[in-house]
DNA sequence: CTTGCTGCAAAAGTTTTGCACACGT
DNA sequence: ACGTGTGCAAAACTTTTGCAGCAAG
């Protein structure tokens, strides 16, 4: 099972997913900068669902300095740009993922180990859009993530009333 | 239209939930206190989708003093009993609603007004339970928000456009 | 050179926790 | 009586903001 499309997580995707950034940059008057590089290509590197702390942290490991408030204010600029798009599984912590070029998917969560797996949504889109028309709303976009427990919680759970 | 099941926020619903809740607790080795009481009695009373400080708010109001503390400890025994669950619709703030005997449901977002609709989605349960499968995962539950531009807020923005 | 950007530290907002006392069972 | 629960205030955490100096266009 391989991507349907072109991955944009691949290294070939840096520079025209910067090209991309920098020309929404532009049409809203703001300025392309070391930092924000920095920071997509970061965000370009992660596979899956990342934290914004999880971000720095990495960068800074990658003695790639740049500050918190740095990072808030571009994953923000770059949800705008639609590059990348939230993904709430809690409410404690925001979770962003890379989007852009990407297809719709879900989110299966474990409760008990935090596995997160992502499976592909095509079919959401349609039921979306048609309860939008119902509703007279227009579609921005969606969110479904499931909860569940995953195999390897279940044996583990197993192995636990054994005892 | 309308429910199809006995909507569990009527005021007939207080005391069979009580029980409910009680023997949560007990079951636990917990005790069922007259603050449990109140915070479960003004859940019941929310038609929606609510916050914990709302909440609070209502019940001082009412001039039921309850800590900040025991609604977000009663709340969390609340999603334990699976009475209420969490409806996650941004990652700022954690939302509940009250979900004891509903049918499963999705939330309809604008993003504009942050105005809420419910919508039925059973189709969803039958969606999730197959990806589950697929994924050896044992299903818990599952959240699904559309976030769109609501009606009002089109013509807001038409409105705003012709100046 | 003008305007926006960065880092820092402080602020803001929600949720959690430690502790002394109070209350269900 | 015992073991939990409650309120309060402080702590913990994530995210935002004000400001002085810095850098991109």
């Amino acid at each position: 099972m391989g991507h349907t499309q072109p991955a944009a997580g691949d290294d070939q995707m840096i520079l025209p997913m910067c090209a991309i950034f920098r020309r929404f940059l532009k049409r809203q008057g703001l300025k392309f900068t070391t930092e924000r590089a920095l920071i997509l290509e970061a965000v370009l590197a992660k596979p899956g669902v990342f934290e914004a702390d999880e971000l720095l942290q990495e960068m800074r490991a990658a003695d790639h300095r740049v500050s918190k408030a740095t990072i808030y204010r571009t994953l923000k600029h770059l949800l705008e740009a639609k590059i990348i798009s939230e993904v709430l599984i809690d409410s404690r912590q925001a979770h962003y993922r890379l989007s852009f070029g990407k297809e719709p998917i879900g989110h299966l969560v474990c409760v008990e180990t935090n596995q997160i797996i992502e499976f592909p949504a095509a079919e959401l889109t349609d039921l979306r859009d048609r309860l939008c028309k119902e509703h007279g709303f227009e579609p921005v976009s969606h969110r479904f993530v499931i909860y569940g427990i995953s195999p390897e919680a279940q044996k583990a759970e197993q192995a636990e009333e054994e005892k």
